[in-house]
DNA sequence: ACATTGACCTGGGAGC
DNA sequence: TGCTCCCAGGTCAATG
């Protein structure tokens, strides 16, 4: 479920509830998930006020005044809130409890998400140390694109996905702006040109903020935290697409597996270089 | 430094 | 109906 898309629709939809409000409680049901969620912060958090909510590739930071609580949604986490209290269902495994009744519950069937508490300041956490930029950002441009790929023998896709290099951008997005590129997602860094990297660069952030302004892509069971499902499905050019027409040039969509994951790929669109 | 693989989990669907 | 196998939107850690 979760790409970046779907991790900023559903901050957006939670901040209105959330920031500036002072938490309650948090109750956490099964502490296993990517790392164990520490205990602490049923004694921290309590009385601290959610001053706002960022994003970081594709972790979602709520930053009180002392420290940041770190939420990522792992493969299969969604977050929604409720407006009252009702019995928690299978693999609701946290609440957290707002004192103006509003609670925030983390659903992950696979237990691949996180919860993690960080002290200020937030941007000397480990993971976030040797993150590259923010894909949206002015930083992520051509001439970074370039440097970091020119001199690398492996597929562009597995270096897109690579989290050193670009946060953020996952295997749907990737597919779906490789094929707006014309680029093969086997092809090497160091094989590609400068004009195929401006167009990658600008085809990812083109993905990217589409699939925002769709509110993410519903796929089985994205729905935001107020209800609405993702619409950029619909606007998917070939993820999930094996055997359908190219768009382009109709040619059926071929499904390989790269560095185990699924690529969509349009043979006479993408050719391998 | 870089490339590749394994690991963590559950649920849904296909095929027999 | 039920079993087995394969697949899934992530990414860190370990290995060569």
């Amino acid at each position: 479920m979760p790409e970046l898309p779907e991790v900023e629709t559903t901050m957006r939809a939670i901040s209105p509830s959330i920031v500036g409000q002072k938490i309650d409680s948090i109750v956490i049901r099964r502490d296993k998930l990517r790392w164990d969620i520490p205990r602490e912060l049923e004694t921290i958090l309590p009385n601290l006020v959610i001053e706002k909510i960022e994003r970081r590739a594709k972790y979602m930071i709520f930053h009180t005044q002392v420290g940041g609580v770190v939420v990522h949604l792992g493969m299969s986490g969604v977050l929604r809130l409720l407006t009252e209290y009702s019995e928690p269902e299978k693999h609701d495994h946290v609440d957290l409890i707002m004192q103006n009744g509003i609670i925030l519950r983390y659903n992950d069937p696979r237990r691949f998400g996180a919860w993690l508490w960080v002290e200020h300041p937030i941007e000397e956490f480990r993971l976030f140390e040797k993150m590259g930029p923010e894909p949206l950002g002015d930083e992520f441009n051509a001439d970074y694109l370039a440097e970091k790929v020119g001199k690398r023998n492996r597929g562009i896709k597995a270096l897109i996905m690579t989290q050193e290099i670009v946060v953020g951008v996952g295997n749907i997005y990737a597919n779906e702006a490789l094929f707006m590129s014309k680029i093969n997602p086997q092809t090497h860094g160091s094989k590609l040109t400068k004009q195929e990297i401006e167009l990658l660069v600008k085809h990812i952030k083109q993905v990217l903020e589409r699939s925002i302004k769709q509110g993410g892509t519903t796929l089985k069971d994205f729905f935001s935290p107020d209800g609405k499902p993702g619409y950029f499905a619909q606007e998917l050019l070939v993820y999930g697409k094996e055997n359908e027409a190219c768009p382009e040039c109709e040619t059926p969509i071929i499904r390989q597996v790269d560095f185990q994951r699924a690529s969509f790929v349009c043979p006479e669109c993408q050719p391998l270089k």
